[in-house]
DNA sequence: CTCGTAACGGTTGAT
DNA sequence: CTATCAACCGTTACG
């Protein structure tokens, strides 16, 4: 079973983590914020027991990119759906929505997108169909009933990660790991904390 | 003592 | 559907 492990370990400052998973997004938070109030790594690191390596790289990502989440973890890079193949695509489903996958290969090939040698395969076609041009992707699914808390639209960095951690209890699970940041996170401006 | 960095053992997720 | 594998994770230890 995965439950086992995933209670834990404690490092040798008697903090507990997760080994190859990120710290928390409160704790991430929390380290940014106490170096802001002006305490010095070392002494954030003890406080809340994360090694002062870690606390380093997250202090460090988040002075050069604003934000404190961890970066993309996971996937592979495109290697024959480029944004040029995907854009192509969309044009040709947008013309004929009926239109099927391998007609789509052909066409990518006909049309001379992609030679024989770089062209998707068909289930690489038909994922791109249901990924890209399936969902609404970023405005959370499921609110009909709009909660009483307003929650959107954000300004301030702070704001938008409470609304993370407000999104993760609710049970949308973490999934921001690998998803695509919704246009937010690289703002390297609005230091006024 | 503080802190940047990399080896290490780990997990993840698009292809 | 499962497998691959390069991306990232935090801790540890070194300098």
């Amino acid at each position: 079973m995965v439950g086992a492990q995933q209670y834990g370990e404690v490092n040798q400052l008697g903090g507990v983590f997760v080994n190859g998973r990120p710290l928390p997004n409160a704790v991430r938070l929390r380290i940014v914020e106490l170096a802001q109030l002006g305490i010095r790594p070392c002494d954030i690191s003890r406080q809340l027991r994360v090694s002062h390596g870690c606390v380093s790289k997250i202090l460090a990502r988040y002075h050069e990119t604003g934000s404190i989440l961890p970066g993309a973890i996971g996937g592979s890079k495109p290697r024959v759906t480029t944004p040029k193949v995907v854009s192509y695509i969309k044009q040709l489903k947008a013309k004929d929505p009926g239109i099927f996958a391998w007609e789509i290969r052909d066409r990518l090939l006909a049309d001379g997108v992609c030679d024989k040698y770089n062209v998707p395969s068909v289930s690489s076609i038909s994922r791109i169909l249901r990924n890209k041009l399936g969902g609404p992707l970023y405005p959370v699914p499921p609110l009909y009933p709009v909660p009483p808390q307003r929650c959107w639209p954000l300004h301030q960095p702070y704001d938008y990660y409470v609304y993370l951690q407000g999104r993760q209890q609710a049970g949308v699970p973490h999934g921001l790991t690998h998803g695509h940041g919704p246009a937010v996170p690289h703002h390297a401006h609005t230091h006024a904390l």
